[in-house]
DNA sequence: CGAGGCCTTGACCGCGGTCAATGCCCGTGG
DNA sequence: CCACGGGCATTGACCGCGGTCAAGGCCTCG
């Protein structure tokens, strides 16, 4: 149940085993169903979500009711809903199962605890910030500098498994584009 | 010299007079002349700037020349090429003064020994890549739903210091539009 | 006083969105 | 088992936002 967790942690941190049962404890498991919604919208009390097996998006959705997709948790990755997790304000992003998904969740209760009582779980926060902040910048650039055909080939460099293993429907929201434009960009290559 | 960055501290977090001073003497001055470029392309030894005076902007230049400005710092504001900075990569972003700066730097030698030897410069640069994970997202979503002219009245309203203080061409670069563009917003409020 | 940068305005056009029609796949119930 | 319905993908027609190019006016600074 956590193995994956565990390498995870391990691969960020050095942690004593006393210190990573005690951060394990804090993670309880959570069965999704295919499209169920695990964070909704103005939700406060935020969990974060380690994913086992299947994937998670996060979205949010605009004025005209399209849902645009900012981030895709496969295997081995967390997702959260991180600015409502950091300020505890109501969420304006959801988080949603695109597969059956077996997780593994940690309230912001308990991973503010850990913050407090285990020093170096400061630094696990501090990597995941990083990253986060990084891959955030990354998706800034790419819309300020390349057009839609672009996007999509740099997506299909980089996470050709989010046009593998998702509906054409998603894939064009994590792009922000149409749908009907991702399909006539697809014959392009 | 240093008491706008100590009341900036001290409004982070909890030091002791030992733990500021030793903070404090991480911080250098640094006089910057108008459109100054404190941090080129590529660059790799990286430093983050506290503003006691003037602004900086961060940005990063298009593949057809034109720049795109992702960040602007006033007074009592930080500005660092930030992802270059943590991954220790040579710099995709610069950073310029747009006005004749006073500012403070620290290296990020210094920067990364605060961390090991000060337990709540953690929580300090949690706090910092917080703000920035948070301010890159709004950033992001307004891409996503705003249209041109409804970026232009958020910025308006949220940062109308922006808008008043420098000039068009910045101003456009900052909204991701072109300089014409803007000026054709402007006509409408 | 001249030169160069910045801002504005006009003409034009292309990327990508919307709407609509059609085809396809799949789960569900008769 | 097949028939039907609904969601997803594709394709075409159309169009509007915002970019580019170019010209002209204004301000600043050497």
């Amino acid at each position: 149940m956590y193995t994956q967790l565990t390498a995870y942690i391990r691969r960020e941190i050095k942690v004593t085993d006393e210190q990573l049962a005690q951060i394990l404890a804090c993670f309880k498991p959570l069965l999704a169903k295919k499209n169920e919604i695990l964070v909704d919208i103005d939700q406060t009390n935020q969990r974060m979500f380690f994913v086992r097996e299947g994937c998670l998006r996060k979205y949010f959705t605009q004025v005209d009711g399209q849902e645009a997709t900012s981030y895709i948790a496969f295997e081995n990755m967390f997702a959260t809903a991180l600015t409502s997790f950091i300020a505890e304000y109501p969420s304006t992003e959801c988080i949603q199962a695109l597969e059956p998904a077996k997780l593994l969740y940690i309230s912001r209760r308990d991973f503010y605890r850990l913050l407090d009582n285990i020093p170096v779980w400061e630094r696990f926060y501090r990597a995941y910030l990083e990253m986060a902040y990084v891959n955030n910048t990354r998706r800034l650039m790419s819309f300020a500098t390349m057009d839609a055909l672009e996007r999509y080939r740099e997506l299909l460099h980089r996470q050709p498994v989010v046009v593998q293993r998702l509906p054409s429907k998603i894939v064009a929201s994590y792009l922000n584009i149409s749908q009907e434009t991702l399909s006539r960009l697809k014959v392009k290559v």
